[in-house]
DNA sequence: CAGTTCGTTCAATTTGCACTGAACAGATAG
DNA sequence: CTATCTGTTCAGTGCAAATTGAACGAACTG
């Protein structure tokens, strides 16, 4: 336990530096933007200007959070290889500081998250073009519908190999 | 006026073949995952697979929106060159209809949200450095905070760097 | 000039999701 | 074994965003 117990609700007993204020808020507000929890954003930005790892409750009290969102957004942030989990000999408790590369932060996540949403999509276009067929045989579309569907669809497939193509350079890139 | 007039909130008065109400649930997921309203994806699902294109009050009975809903939805598609207006002589109503090219999308996307914000990062990077250094001098962190702090901003600006030299390749290939 | 037919705007409601406090489970120490 | 310290799970709460109905304004029509 620390020696100062006043604050409740408050962000902090101890307000951060205003470079580490201002960097949990960069990060909050792109966590949001990306349709993302802002407190999660906010745990990356604290632990991405912090020397040392931190353990949960000095997350939770730095940034006013309790526990229990301090524990689901290092595990978001972990899942996203953003952050990791350190311990420190003789220690019980979790230490969580970040990933220092950012180009293996891209990498992981294209590989864990992008690649497979892409294949998945690459099938999906695949049944769409199967249920446009069938829909064709029932009588559910016209003729001229099943020209249409099938020419956009294969535009998306079109775009979607390209990128394919593309990402790969940049996964060398970064 | 149609002749059929049963249906209050149902999806439509004459459901939508397999195929299109597939399309339009792939494309709401797709929205709602990026953080946009999910209606908005429905109304372009919808687009996609329409061989002609469609006013407002039919897209808003075919999918069991408001109007309301449906005016928002497009013209939140319509800033992001997603749909386009197109009007019928002798006809006072709008119609709307999906951007064929998808690689006109993508880019008119890039140019007029993307880059923007990679600008704004980079201004932005500017002044976290510059707070940083500014906290470093009113003593509010110590030496080893500002150095780390310091090496992990510039990592960013790196990675930032890179991104916008491999962006416009990209932007040429799609 | 009324009378329609559009699209948009706005207040009010509903919906969905982040966040919380409390109960819980696992591990360690005494 | 009991007691304590850790992180996680879960039902409940609150808030922000989406959706709607109704009012509004603009553009035609007769």
């Amino acid at each position: 336990m620390s020696s100062a117990s006043k604050a409740s609700t408050a962000p902090s007993s101890q307000a951060l530096p205003r470079s580490r204020f201002e960097m949990v808020e960069v990060t909050a507000r792109l966590c949001q933007r990306l349709g993302m929890p802002k407190s999660t954003g906010q745990i990356y930005g604290l632990l991405f200007l912090s020397v040392h790892p931190l353990s949960l409750e000095e997350i939770a009290e730095a940034l006013g959070l309790s526990k229990a969102s301090a524990s689901t957004g290092t595990r978001h942030l972990i899942g996203w290889h953003a952050i990791r989990q350190v311990w420190k000999p003789g220690d019980r408790k979790d230490y969580y500081e970040v990933q220092a590369d950012l180009g293996d932060v891209l990498r992981a996540n294209y590989l864990g998250f992008f690649k497979p949403k892409l294949d998945a999509a690459s099938r999906k276009l695949v049944v769409l073009q199967e249920l446009l067929d069938a829909d064709l045989q029932s009588g559910a579309i016209q003729n001229e519908e099943h020209t249409v569907g099938r020419e956009r669809l294969q535009s998306i497939a079109r775009m979607h190999s390209r990128i394919q193509k593309v990402l790969p350079f940049a996964e060398k890139l970064l």
